[in-house]
RNA sequence: GGAGAAGUGGCAGAGCGGUCGAAUGCGGCGGUCUUGAAAACCGUUGAAGGGCAACCUUCCGGGGGUUCGAAUCCCUCCUUCUCCGCCA
């Protein structure tokens, strides 16, 4: 959410960033809105006002025996004046509060000019990859040739974009989760956190999947609950309505979790194998930061995420999204992308962003800053990585001539010293 | 699931129809004292919004109601705690 303090001062301006990234701002009608408020909540004041100074006269004449009649007389037929006044302000306010939540982020001026995904800005390309002597299989191929990668069974059970996954595919699948988890937590400072994969709306609001993406969340009906789509959504809110001490900044959490998503309108996408499933895990890191911090850390938190590619060996490039491409809370973002051989090509793997107040705002989340005042945080998440797509890249980059998957060294120690998931039977 | 108790400012905790945005303590900030610090003492200290200066409005778990007037009364929901039941 925009501050808007910064609309009601500058909404040419606004309106303009925001058409960067191809946000449409109703300038008019805000404006509008805003003069009807102004009015509006104008007069209520005045009428509160009034309401309040006459019961206090009354609280008085009453305290000295004197007869109020009078003066409840005076105040009586105001009632009705004012209620109509309080409910038409609520109504207008709700009218701005809706514009407000669905008005996305504004651009940092970092991040370059552009429509869609192909005006994303390549950073650098980070490991080579490996040339093949045999014809490549894709994940889907593999898997199935184990025997431990089944997406019908997971359909018969489910439904179509789930999957099963059997014997030491499924401990490599585990392996990778731990071994996130250990990195980030014994090397870069995070606090591990287990959290509810159920969330109420106002969690849903505070990180901004509410109320524009409520499609593509999975809902509970009757019990006002959601699946999460990522970690990002409890772990974040765990500050929600929180005024911090500034000394507790940072704050660094990390989580494994299952993600949710329905996956709406992507009906045609990536319909084979397991990139885009409406359950997959992932290890999400989340920062709560000192808005002077945010950019920096930003930088840090992708080097968290670059570093688990690193130490799988796995081939990837770094890009930042273009004003076009860039999420609805995001003030900048980098996606990490791993070379997959199966597709001849970089697949986002990663997205490190920073929100700087957009989600702060909707969450109430704050500090107590230098002069005493609470002062809003910014936050920041980024994937480190996603599980399952960490898997098919392992599993891609990782094949052998005979069908059989060499288990990159770093996760060795998580799968009792076993070297190659090969075909058993 | 059943019975009871409670939810107040950063925290603890009073208030239970009128002058209460709210006593008091802790914490925070400023000052006195001190070479410095601690202690002691004095002062100050909630948030949001409108004019943006005086001032005004709203907020005592959420929502609704009664009243000229509600933190205080009523309804409802949520949460926490205690006891019983059930369960991994």
């Amino acid at each position: 959410m925009l501050d808007i303090q910064l609309l009601r001062s500058d909404l040419e301006g606004v309106a303009k960033r925001l058409a960067a990234r191809r946000f449409e701002l109703d300038v008019a009608r805000f404006r509008a809105l805003e003069q009807e408020r102004k009015e509006i909540q104008t007069r209520t004041q005045e009428l509160q006002a009034r309401r309040n100074h006459t019961s206090k006269l009354i609280g008085q004449a009453k305290a000295k025996g004197e007869d109020a009649a009078a003066l409840m007389a005076q105040v009586s037929d105001l009632g009705d004046d004012l209620k109509r006044a309080e409910a038409g302000l609520e109504q207008v306010q709700e009218k701005l509060q809706d514009i407000l939540l669905g008005i996305p982020n504004l651009p940092h001026d970092s991040v370059p000019f552009g429509t869609s995904e192909a005006d994303n800005a390549e950073v650098r390309r980070v490991g080579t990859p490996r040339a093949f002597d045999f014809p490549v299989k894709d994940h889907v191929d593999l898997g199935e040739g184990l025997q431990m990668l089944d997406f019908t069974t997971a359909s018969k059970i489910s439904q179509a974009r789930f999957s099963v996954m059997r014997g030491p595919l499924a401990r490599l699948h585990r392996a990778l989760a731990q071994f996130m988890l250990d990195v980030h937590t014994s090397e870069h400072g995070y606090t591990e956190t287990y959290v509810p994969y159920l969330v109420n709306a106002d969690s849903m609001r505070g990180t901004g999947q509410f109320p524009k993406f409520q499609d593509d969340q999975f809902a509970i009906e009757g019990d006002g609950l959601y699946l999460i789509p990522t970690a990002e959504v409890p772990v974040t809110n765990m500050v929600r309505g929180e005024i911090l001490a500034p000394e507790a900044l940072p704050l660094k959490f990390v989580a494994h979790s299952p993600c949710f998503r329905r996956e709406a309108g992507s009906y045609g996408k990536d319909t084979r194998g397991m990139i885009r499933q409406h359950q997959f895990d992932k290890v999400e890191m989340v920062q709560i930061v000192h808005p002077d911090q945010s950019y920096q850390v930003l930088e840090l938190l992708l080097g968290h995420a670059e570093a688990i590619l690193q130490r799988l060996d796995l081939p990837y490039r770094v890009v930042t999204l273009c004003s076009g491409d860039i999420g609805f809370s995001a003030a900048k973002t980098y996606d990490i992308e791993v070379w997959l051989p199966g597709q001849e090509t970089y697949r986002e793997i990663s997205s490190c962003s920073n929100f700087e107040a957009f989600q702060a705002r909707r969450m109430q989340a704050r500090f107590r800053g230098e002069k005493g005042k609470p002062e809003l945080v910014h936050t920041l998440n980024g994937s480190g990585l996603a599980v399952g797509r960490t898997l098919v890249a392992v599993m891609e980059n990782y094949q052998n001539a005979d069908g059989s998957i060499t288990v990159p060294p770093a996760l060795r120690g998580y799968m009792g010293g076993l070297e190659r998931v090969a075909r058993t039977a």
